[in-house]
RNA sequence: GGAGGGGUGGCUGAGUGGUCGAAAGCACCGGUCUUGAAAACCGGCGUAUCGAGAGGUACCCAGGGUUCGAAUCCCUGCCCCUCCGCCA
C-alpha cells in the first residue's frame, strides 16, 4: 500500500507516477472520499468526547442523585442519547473509512524514476547480457524431446496423475533438479550470506494481502476448499516476507537475507494457451528464493547485489543470459522496480525468464506492517523489502538440459553440479 | 479425539465494572556522580490517526453483545500452553 498521506497530500505526483504502471489513479473520488471522511471522523471524534466525558461524570452524579433521592432515569437517557448518536457517526466514519482503504489496497506500487515507460514486455529494456549462446554442428532438441528419449521426464503420466501442466521427473534428471537446489541454496548460504529459511507452503489469507497478492489476484492462485480462508504458496515470498509482519526488528539485525527454497503453485488461469509444450510454464514448480529486509536507505543498492546473486548462479552453471529493466507496463503490482534476468533457450532460440528480482521499497511493509526501530529517531519505521529468484529450479533444469545437450542425445552435466551428482558428467 | 489453563506496551508481568492508555520490573534514551566505565540516583519512554498547535480520538488477540460506562461481564472465532489418547 501507498502512504495514505503522500497520496493526499500530493495525489497529482502519485497519479503521474502511477501513469507510468498504466495505472489511473482515480484524483476527484479520492478528493471527495478523503474530504467526508474529515468531516465525518471530526463528527465521531468530538461525539465519542462528549459521550466519555459524560460517561466519566456518571459515576458521581449517580451517586449524588441517589443520595438526594433524585431519580436517575434522565441521566441514563442523556447518556443512551449520545451513545446513539456517536454509533451512527462511528458507522458512518467506517463505511467512507472501508471504500478508502479498499481503493487503496488496490492502488500499485509508484515506479522508480528509472522504470522505463511502456506497455508491454516488447518495452523492456535490455541492460547486460553474459555469455554467448553456444553453436551447435547437429540439430538441437528441446527439453521434452531430450527428457523423453532418455525416459526420465514424462508429461504424459503427470497428466494421468493430475492433469496438464504437471511433470514427472526420474532418475538422473530428478537427481540433477535436486542437484541444482542443493548447488543454488549452498552457494547462497555460502558466499551471498543468506541464512537458509524453511518454511509453511499452506498460507493464510493475511499473509497473502502483506505481499500484495490479495485481493486483485486471487484467480492466480490455489485456495484450499477447507473453510480456514488456506491458499498453497504461490512463490517462498510469500511465507518468507511475512516473518517479520507486525514485528519491530532490532537495527542491529539488518539487513536480513533469507534464502529459501519451496515448491510453488500457480493456477496460470488466463494463460491457456501459453508455453503448453514442456515444463516452462506449470502448475507446480520448485524455487529458490532470496528474500531480504533492510534499511530504507540501502534498498536501490541492494536490488543491485541481489540481482549479482542470482546472475552468479547462471554464470557458475555457465548459462548465457541477458538482464533487463521491466517497464511501467510490465511491472508488478507492488514492485518499484524490477530486473528479469533471462536464460538462453537453443531450441526457442530465445531468452526466457528465470529470475525475477524486485524492491518492493515499503509497500509490502506497510500493509505487513514489518518495522525495525530507527536508533536515530527511536521510534519504529518501516522496513524495505526484496526478493527475487535465485533461481527458477525448473526453467534452471531444462536450460541446463537445452545448453549442455550433446550430438547422441545425452546431457554434459556442469562442472559445479558434479559434485551432487556423485561425480557424474554426463546423462545418458 | 478427551480434560483443563491462557492471549495486556520492545520484553516480562499486575490489573475482574467508572479514579486505567493501563502498576512494577527489564530494555532503551537523557542527566548527576566517575579519570573512564560499571553501580547507584533523578527524569523520560506504547502504537496509530486527526490537527498549524494546544490537544483530540482509537487501540489491552479478533468480531459481536450487555451497560449511562468494559482490559475487566457474556457469545463466537483464531492462536498458544499443560495433561491423556492417537500418530509421520
Amino acid at each position: 500500500m501507498l502512504d495514505p498521506k503522500l497520496v493526499r497530500s500530493e495525489p497529482q505526483t502519485i497519479a503521474a507516477a502511477l501513469a507510468v504502471k498504466g495505472f489511473t489513479l482515480d484524483v476527484d473520488k479520492l478528493n471527495e472520499w478523503e474530504a467526508s471522511r474529515k468531516e465525518l471522523q471530526d463528527k465521531a471524534q468530538s461525539l465519542q468526547a462528549e459521550r466519555n466525558a459524560y460517561a466519566k461524570s456518571m459515576g458521581k452524579a449517580i451517586g449524588e442523585a441517589k443520595a438526594k433521592g433524585e431519580d436517575i432515569e434522565p441521566l441514563k437517557a442523556k447518556g443512551e442519547a449520545l451513545k446513539l448518536a456517536c454509533s451512527e457517526a462511528e458507522t458512518a466514519l467506517a463505511s467512507v473509512q472501508q471504500q478508502l482503504d479498499a481503493y487503496l489496497s488496490g492502488v500499485p506500487n509508484t515506479p522508480d524514476p528509472v522504470v522505463p515507460q511502456g506497455a508491454t514486455e516488447d518495452d523492456n529494456v535490455e541492460i547486460r547480457r553474459w555469455g554467448e549462446p553456444r553453436e551447435f554442428d547437429f540439430d538441437v532438441k528441446d527439453h521434452v524431446d531430450l527428457g523423453a528419449s532418455l525416459g526420465l521426464l514424462d508429461f504424459e503420466t503427470a497428466t494421468k496423475i493430475t492433469g496438464s501442466r504437471f511433470a514427472v521427473m526420474k532418475g538422473e534428471i530428478a537427481r540433477l533438479h535436486r542437484a541444482l537446489i542443493q548447488f543454488m541454496l549452498n552457494t547462497h548460504t555460502g558466499e551471498h550470506g543468506y541464512q537458509e529459511i524453511n518454511v509453511p507452503y499452506v498460507v493464510n489469507s493475511d499473509s497473502l494481502y502483506g505481499t500484495g497478492q490479495l485481493p486483485k489476484f486471487e484467480e492466480d492462485l490455489f485456495k484450499l476448499t477447507d473453510d480456514r480462508d488456506f491458499y498453497l504458496i504461490p512463490t517462498a515470498e510469500v511465507p518468507v516476507t511475512n516473518v517479520f509482519r507486525d514485528e519491530i526488528i532490532d537495527a542491529a539485525q539488518l539487513p536480513v537475507k533469507f534464502a529459501c527454497h519451496t515448491p510453488c503453485f500457480r493456477s496460470e488461469a488466463g494463460s491457456y494457451g501459453k508455453d503448453t509444450r514442456g515444463m516452462i510454464r506449470q502448475h507446480q514448480f520448485e524455487k529458490v528464493e532470496l528474500v531480504q529486509f533492510v534499511r530504507p536507505e540501502e534498498s536501490t543498492e541492494t536490488l543491485e547485489q541481489l540481482t549479482g546473486h542470482a546472475e552468479a548462479i547462471l554464470q557458475k552453471l555457465g548459462l548465457p543470459y541477458r538482464t533487463i529493466i521491466l517497464c511501467g507496463g510490465d511491472l508488478g503490482f507492488s514492485s518499484a522496480r524490477t530486473y528479469d534476468i533471462e536464460v538462453w533457450l537453443p531450441s526457442q532460440q530465445l531468452y526466457r525468464e528465470i529470475s525475477s528480482c524486485s524492491n518492493f521499497r515499503d509497500f509490502q511493509a506497510r500493509r505487513l506492517k514489518a518495522r525495525w526501530r530507527n536508533p536515530e529517531t527511536g521510534k519504529p519505521e518501516l522496513l524495505h523489502t526484496l526478493n527475487g529468484s535465485g533461481l527458477a529450479v525448473g526453467r534452471a533444469l531444462l536450460a541446463v538440459m537445452e545448453n549442455y545437450q550433446q550430438a547422441d542425445g545425452s546431457i554434459a552435466i556442469p562442472e559445479v553440479l558434479q559434485p551432487y551428482m556423485g561425480g557424474q558428467t554426463a546423462i545418458g
